[in-house]
DNA sequence: CTACGGTCTGGTAACGATAACGGAGCACGG
DNA sequence: CCGTGCTCCGTTATCGTTACCAGACCGTAG
């Protein structure tokens, strides 16, 4: 079947007839090697079924070519967007992501961040800008570059690629004010732990006294990860409680989603008798019908961005340090 | 700021006044230790800043805790639910995932597979049973378990956790005719890259075959990965080219959902002039309106019995080494 | 003929942790 | 007093690769 002992780089030299270190220059692009030498290197490391060993290499060179990233959960299109675009910039120069997962848990990220820091990332990427004070120092103390992600931090620990999550939820309820809607309610982020969900709902408070508006209208949909399913209870509920309003803000499209559903499954027009608007620009918010005023976060170019001022770091290139997003409000029949 | 050099378990030793081997079992649970060195030792750790290196530890005692997955794509719910079933079971044991994505692609599949058997994983999962020579041969030379999923392989490398696409249409397929639906159509599995959708498509054939009925309404939905979008586009082409297909069986949810936007928005009926079952048990199906019909492929549970999987293996307890998920037929009111 | 730059290859010594083994110290029983 | 068993800790030698430093060889210029 198979030797009981994996080839290694002195296997090969031997059956080959060079040194050690010759055959690690095979296996090393643009390092000075004779052509046929490294041709006759590879061609017996096939032949042994050879597989370079990264560990050892991560080991002596002192790199790993890892990039540790935390999200929140692996369940949402947009932090998977994120990591997509993070994931693609990165990989074509051979970086590998390691991903973890925080399930929403400050206490979880800390652990997760510790975990990661131990195998050595070359950059580590974390979603938010809140951390426990562990979790601040470990990320403090790394010796590697570290990018807070969708948010603008009050107090960056490192670089960050984000944006205000309060301005964002703000553009739309100008659009909510300007096509002449008053009786605004919101649905969601009264969870803690989503801190960016909390932090689009205090926006709309804010958005809201800004044009002196009254901002109790808020409806709870309990814990992360958001659901469409506690969209449609939320609606049923700002129903009852708020018969008369003329508005929904969702925190996110999902739960905007299951707000348009429970409105269909009772026979109340949107936006004739309730307007909706999202929050990430999900693929869904595009296609139903009515289709979903929402706000792009652009999740995919936050990771593109991520990724691109890694390298920019790691090859030493001139970084912008502070990269700010620019979400983009999308108007759709769902608000007119 | 920081010192230009990483403490290492020397300079604990060194303060702390033991031998690095001491230092060594204070970081490893289980070691034979005095419980006042440990705590002086973990103390000594905190204070200088110490970062634990996995990558010394994983070289000396070959060893690495990583555990490689790849999926197609991160932006699919079913493989994320698997992911996450599997994070979920192996990081409770220490073990990390290293996940790549192939894009749908067997070619880079295979440059995927190489690069993470660099890593030297103490397991490695596969989705779907198709690979490239090359890839196969990797996979059957490497010294750790693989584990293929979302499949049942003609040719399983080692062992698999998955079902039969093929036949878990088949049971919608029944249903739809059990129900008295004889024109039935069916959208997308037409790209060769996403075999799992074209397993699914050829089930359907087979399955109408088998009831005697004509199997030609086949709609393309082009390539992976499945959007919402295409399934609308698919089902206005369905209407055009078949007026009187009584009922559709999309490759997935997303396209079935798709495909019942385009309904709404021609109002068509759904049920009442066509039926539409999908794939997946997505979120989205148990919700809109009307509620789809869909089989659940138990995407997280492949995700969690891989993990018993891997865990059994790796602890040398008795396993089964193929498992066989039931897909459930779920029935609801799109399809009655 | 010597000097010199460029290409290619080899020897040696780490990188930082730990497996394996051994030994010290102590308690206990006969 | 010795033998036995247990807990706890130190010494040594790696794990497989590569950074660093030499050095051999070749062609060309002075």
């Amino acid at each position: 079947m198979r030797n009981d002992k994996a080839p290694t780089m002195a296997d090969i030299a031997r059956k080959t007839g060079v040194s050690p270190m010759t055959v690690s220059r095979a296996f090393k692009s643009g390092s000075l090697i004779n052509k046929d030498t490294r041709d006759a290197i590879l061609k017996a490391a096939e032949e042994l079924g050879y597989v370079f060993d990264s560990t050892a290499s991560n080991l002596r060179s002192q790199k790993t070519d890892f990039i540790a990233v935390t999200i929140p959960s692996i369940n949402n299109a947009n932090f998977a967007d994120t990591v997509g675009g993070l994931s693609e910039t990165l990989s074509a120069r051979g970086f590998q992501i390691l991903l973890g997962y925080t399930n929403y848990d400050v206490e979880e990220e800390e652990r997760l961040i510790e975990q990661l820091l131990r195998r050595k990332p070359q950059a580590i990427v974390v979603t938010g800008g809140k951390h426990t004070p562990r979790a601040r120092r470990l990320l403090e103390n790394a010796s590697v570059p570290v990018i807070e992600t969708w948010d603008v931090p009050a107090e960056p620990i490192g670089h960050f690629v984000g944006f205000s999550n309060a301005d964002a939820v703000r553009s739309m309820v100008d659009h909510f004010v300007a096509a002449g809607y008053r009786r605004i309610a919101f649905i969601g982020g009264d969870a803690s732990r989503d801190t960016r969900g909390s932090d689009r709902r205090l926006g709309f408070i804010a958005a809201l006294d800004s044009h002196g508006l009254d901002a109790s209208r808020l409806i709870d949909a309990g814990v992360p990860p958001i659901s469409m399913r506690e969209g449609a209870n939320a609606m049923a509920r700002l129903l009852a409680e708020f018969p008369d309003t003329e508005a929904v803000i969702c925190v996110s499209d999902l739960s905007a989603f299951g707000a348009l559903t429970e409105c269909q499954r009772r026979g109340v027009p949107v936006p004739g008798r309730i307007a909706i608007g999202g929050f990430g620009n999900y693929e869904i918010g595009g296609i139903c019908v009515p289709a979903l005023t929402t706000v792009d976060a652009q999740a995919r170019q936050i990771g593109e961005r991520t990724g691109r001022l890694i390298l920019d770091l790691l090859d030493d290139r001139p970084d912008v340090p502070h990269v700010t997003i620019e979400p983009r409000l999308i108007v759709r029949d769902s608000s007119r």
